[in-house]
DNA sequence: ACTTCCGGGACTACCCGTTAAT
DNA sequence: ATTAACGGGTAGTCCCGGAAGT
């Protein structure tokens, strides 16, 4: 089957990431073989080394989807306490387990390897430029840019992150607390 | 002579894990090869196997030492702040790189194993507990418990462990920002 | 229009031919692999596989052609020392170093696959009863087969050979001092 | 088994290299598969990386042994006539097939990694040097080195490395008519 | 009709955690 | 207490068939 369409591939290709995805978040990293791919997948081994040169290739494809942890979507007017609230959703217990465990192997892969350091920092940046706008609008009238809010957003993000891994390792948190708690740091909401 | 014997041992596997704790923040947990353990201690295979059953035995060990995401010392008297600033220049670069891969690492791991997720999980309530006393000490005279103080705490730590992850991937924060915005979820110092 | 089609066909078989002694000459035959071959033909998996039904027969055709150890074009009136000096001069380095490695690589996968092996032994023969011929034709008038003129003709091809080798190794031979000695063992031109 | 003799290591070594030596002119270098080299020894995978970093150093170390084309025992007042009977006994049928075939596939091999071309020109160099010297001897009761001598030497050894080629391709040669033809490069033995 | 090139799946060299023999 | 060795596992490569486009 030659000369695929670029719809072809595109959708191969998510095919692989999301199976991958899945095993990855259940059995790990390092401990998912090429072969637990070519069984989740059921394509064979070529197969998927077509679409991806190496299995660390292949994690950093899955980084840099959505992991759960962050969202690549980001929705033009929501307002930061929304946007948190929706954040926080993606790794909370049940549903979001999953994302939990595989944002908590990524960042563990990241400390280690560099080029997905780079991912994971790139992912960060850009959302956390996106909460810092959200919630400069969110404080007033002023269009003055703050430092202060991109601090916030830092901070904010980082605590997502460290709430990821507690949901990973089968804490039980409540995330409405988490998220009342982390409301003091956000602006107050218009009545 | 047991008494010797008790505290060569004991010295003998903090040297083990002092090595594996370098050695695992640089290269990984999975990485790592016990052959790489062998020529980081100077000991032998089975020298190791003697004190450790197997590698998970040994990441289990480490991750329970101080790992520098937090800490087993709890200085009874210390301001919540203070401990805040403490946990957080652990894990600050350029010194707290290691421990915040390290951190990184574990926790990612965490994720994948029962048996380290126990050790985690532990780890992380000892210090929310603390930490939440430190905060109600803080607030004032009475001592009536409040469970926002443990919301509070757990919030704190998991921002903490987000920061590590941040350091880990080579990200550039400020730990001075990181404190001073940490510090509006505290109890204001009294004058 | 068979004629063109049939003419064009034999282009891109002598292409193929020559981009595999280029690339086996330098990596080997193992070690070259088909897609190393449709990245120096520029061609297709599919287009080479159109020409040869497998990577054998390609080598098989490769050791058909020229390789250089041995010359398909036989002179018909070269005296015998002139046809050694030839031939060395084949293998000889700088220019002939290609050849000798393609030969040596040939030769060891002959011992190997009798397919090859016959192609191999043809070829040496074939030289062989023509260098015998030349012998012949020098030694005088009487043109009488003498069955040491092969006997030395299979001698001299030996040593060919293994002068191919040497060079192959990167072995400083001189070709004149190789070539003195053998002319030893061929009758003395007349003057 | 461990603190194990110099000797068990020794004979340990020796046994893989000669269950390699084996399998190696039976199926080829290239063809010989790590696994193959296991079931041959009846040692396992990790008990041959042992001894042997790599197949190529497994490869070397076979090559720097006793090939069969040429002969590590330099027996001292061997006349170069009967040395170069001994040499071409090695590789001759059906006896020496297996020789002269792991010493073809070795060729080819050397003419492609460098590594291995060190140790065939060593060799080479070596053996070249002692037939020097013992055609020197034979020349007559003058012991001045002659720069002929070595030539001779390197074509009578480059003939039997081809000779060893014809031999492993299947071809049938007569030793006796080779070694007739060879003698007439070396000097007459006395009466 | 004919070339392209995706994909299959077996295979490769090498490595790893661990045990057991010395 | 050292270390040889086990044996299953790893990522990745290879040759090639055959389906999909032009």
């Amino acid at each position: 089957m030659p000369k695929v369409s670029q719809q072809y591939r595109e959708a191969r290709r998510t095919q692989i990431i999301e199976a991958a995805h899945k095993v990855f978040s259940r059995e790990g990293l390092a401990r998912t073989s090429m072969t637990d791919l070519v069984t989740a997948t059921g394509m064979s081994m070529g197969g998927i080394y077509r679409y991806f040169a190496s299995k660390e290739e292949l994690v950093a494809a899955v980084a840099e989807g959505r992991d759960g942890t962050v969202d690549g979507d980001f929705v033009a007017a929501e307002p930061p306490d929304e946007l948190v609230a929706r954040l926080l959703s993606y790794v909370t217990a049940p549903e979001g387990v999953a994302h939990a465990r595989l944002s908590a192997q990524i960042w563990g892969e990241a400390a280690i390897r560099p080029a997905l350091a780079d991912v994971a920092r790139a992912r960060h940046t850009a959302l956390r430029d996106h909460l810092a706008a959200r919630i400069q609008v969110a404080r007033g009238a002023d269009d003055t840019a703050d430092p202060d809010d991109a601090d916030v957003a830092d901070v904010v993000l980082a605590t997502l992150v460290g709430y990821g891994n507690l949901v990973a390792t089968g804490f039980d948190v409540d995330p409405a607390r988490f998220q009342r708690i982390l409301g003091r740091l956000l602006p107050a909401q218009p009545p």
